[in-house]
RNA sequence: GUGCCUAUAGUUUAGCUGGAUAGAAUGCAAGGCUACGAACUUUGAGAUCGGGGGUUCGAAUCCCUCUAGGCACACCA
């Protein structure tokens, strides 16, 4: 597709002698469409070039050789230069493309380069609660996204399943476990042993140790320990996957911190080499003073079990060399910031190639509270992901049953609905913000919601089905969609591919998910101004290829996100 | 205490590396279905962009400072 706003670059940067780099960076969208479809501000030159704006304005619409079918017109208005597109020529290109590429807006640019995503990454034996949410459905999208622009990705569930925590696990289910049965809901039993122990851990020290104990018995493959660890994990894996099948979460790969178990003496030799490694208290640290981290990264305990940065070292070491990547995500809550800075601090004394140590991302988003405080797991205050979605489930087939009791496939549609609901509401907003959780915007399926862009969807394709036939592109004239709310559309769907790169280049679904939003918005507004099944067989033919074209645009983009769309609701 | 993050209508928020009149949604008030689906849409009221300085032709956006909240700060992850 034509790219105006290049166009319009080059030639000022001709016209000017500025780098065409520059003058990109100062090019922007007039807010109000009356001032053109780009916009050139020429206050920034007029230090530079000592003149006053408006004169470099009309000195550079004197020298600007543009093509005039792509650019139509050209306007000043005080010190701002004001492009107006041929409009024809970009309906053309954005209903052609639309037309002949089946992902429309994907793209190859990612060929050849690997990501790789750390996300969703729950412990294990805990309950899977909203706070896991946004790992999930970010992460989720995020993988979504950048393979459709051609990356190769690797999406991983680095699984919460070693560490002190099953240190103390065993030591309450040593103490308690036969009190209980395993067979039935076996995360909530496990999760309240961990409470009874955790408190015992804070009233008595001993235990604590114990529990220490526990997992340094584990590392060392202790034949009872490994056997409940191993129970619990795979009991607690069964249950995260029924959620990951409702929210449609898939991962290429499982291995968690266990899994590096084996590979951290060498992250600890590695860095012994160094010189770096430093014992402290019977610890063995990384002190990061002189890189402006004042808390040094702990490798090694003073008991000499290992800790979560070994096994994140380990990790890094490991996906390095087994994905060749080019990025590695990390989508955790900002909590763990200190936490990623300090190991990509130490990750640069691994002797890996600047390439992938250049690549660490940390992903961070904001903290999800209850209105009754913080999440706890280990003071039992949280709500569970199974329980939000069938709410919202249950919310979506009560609002069938009102509106449109004949539809078939209630139950699939609700579920659609539902789970759609909770994942655009996850993504609709920055990733750091934090959020109170409130169930009652959950449950509200008007406005800037999911179930807004399906109903819209639904709307499209309803139409369709209506007329039965989508005209070819090559049949449609395109003087017909030359009214503002076709126009709004179209530039648009313009945009799609603009907004993926956006998204990829601040990891933030969130501009999808606002995207989506607009779009909808804008079908919903030509809707409601233009008859689209008319007497007149020219328009209609061209507003059905339109309606086409975003239930397009619509459908792909909620499934970049993750939610999927129904025919009908 | 130190470091990082956040602050925009009653509420949830958008605002691209500074740019033309700060956009939405929700809630509230009033309108629009024998119509291509009203889970929609139209109109209205509602914002000292946390406070105060500064830089600039121009600041919600950049800098300083203060206030409020959150997170983290060595053997949890």
């Amino acid at each position: 597709m034509i790219n105006f706003k290049q166009e319009i670059g080059v030639g000022i940067s001709k016209a000017t002698n500025i780098s065409e780099e520059e003058i990109l960076g100062y090019i922007e969208i007039p807010k109000d469409k009356a001032n053109g479809d780009y916009a050139f501000p020429c206050f920034k030159l007029a230090k530079t070039l000592k003149k006053a704006p408006p004169v470099i304005a009309n000195e550079i619409k004197e020298k600007i050789e543009i093509d005039e079918n792509k650019i139509q017109k050209i306007e000043i208005a005080g010190g701002y230069i004001n492009f107006y597109i041929n409009k024809n020529l970009l309906i053309k290109e954005v209903l052609e493309e639309a037309e002949n590429n089946e992902y429309y807006g994907s793209s190859t640019e990612g060929n050849g380069k690997n990501i790789v995503i750390d996300y969703s990454s729950p412990n294990i034996a805990k309950p899977f609660h909203i706070g896991h949410l946004k790992t999930t459905v970010i992460g989720g999208a995020l993988y979504n996204i950048y393979k459709y622009l051609g990356y190769n990705v690797t999406g991983i569930n680095h699984l919460g399943d070693y560490g002190t925590q099953f240190g103390k696990l065993i030591e309450g289910y040593k103490r308690w476990g036969k009190d209980y049965d395993l067979t039935q809901n076996p995360i909530d039993k496990l999760a309240e042993i961990y409470q009874k122990i955790n408190i015992l851990c804070k009233e008595d020290e001993k235990v604590l140790n114990q529990c220490r104990e526990n997992f340094r018995l584990l590392e060392q493959k202790d034949e009872y320990s490994v056997k409940v660890w191993k129970e619990f994990r795979d009991l607690s894996i069964k249950e995260f996957q029924k959620i990951y099948d409702l929210l449609g979460t898939k991962f290429d790969s499982w291995n968690g911190e266990a899994f590096y178990e084996d590979k951290t003496d060498e992250v600890i030799d590695i860095l012994k080499k160094t010189g770096k490694l430093v014992e402290s208290d019977g610890a063995l640290i990384v002190d990061l003073s002189d890189k402006g981290i004042d808390t040094p990264c702990i490798v090694c305990k003073s008991n000499g079990s290992t800790i979560y940065a070994t096994r994140d070292l380990a990790a890094i070491l490991y996906r390095a060399r087994t994905y060749d990547f080019d990025k590695c995500i990390y989508v955790t809550s900002y909590e763990q910031n200190l936490h990623f800075k300090q190991i990509f601090e130490v990750a640069k004394l691994l002797g890996l190639d600047e390439k992938y140590t250049k690549g660490l991302e940390h992903v961070a988003y904001g903290m999800v509270r209850l209105p009754t405080g913080k999440m706890s797991t280990r003071e039992g205050n949280f709500v569970k992901i199974e329980d939000l979605l069938k709410d919202t489930i249950k919310r979506a087939s009560e609002i069938i049953l009102e509106k449109n009791p004949n539809l078939e496939n209630k139950e699939e549609v609700a579920k659609k609905v539902g789970i759609g609901a909770v994942i655009f509401n996850n993504l609709a907003t920055s990733r750091v913000k934090d959020e109170i959780f409130d169930i009652n915007e959950m449950l509200n399926f008007q406005g800037e919601t999911d179930p807004y862009i399906q109903y819209t969807y639904v709307r499209t394709k309803s139409v369709l089905e209506k007329v039965g036939t989508i005209p070819k592109f090559k049949d449609i004239n395109i003087d017909s969609l030359n009214d503002e709310y076709s126009q709004n559309i179209i530039n648009l769907i313009y945009n799609f591919k603009d907004i993926l790169n956006q998204v990829i280049e601040k990891n933030e679904p969130s501009i999808l998910s606002r995207y989506l939003i607009d779009l909808a918005k804008a079908f919903s507004l030509f809707y409601n101004e233009n008859k689209i099944i008319c007497d007149d067989k020219m328009i209609q033919d061209a507003r059905i290829y339109l309606t086409y074209i975003t239930g397009k645009v619509l459908k792909q983009g909620a499934l970049l996100l993750g939610i999927e769309m129904p025919n009908k609701m």
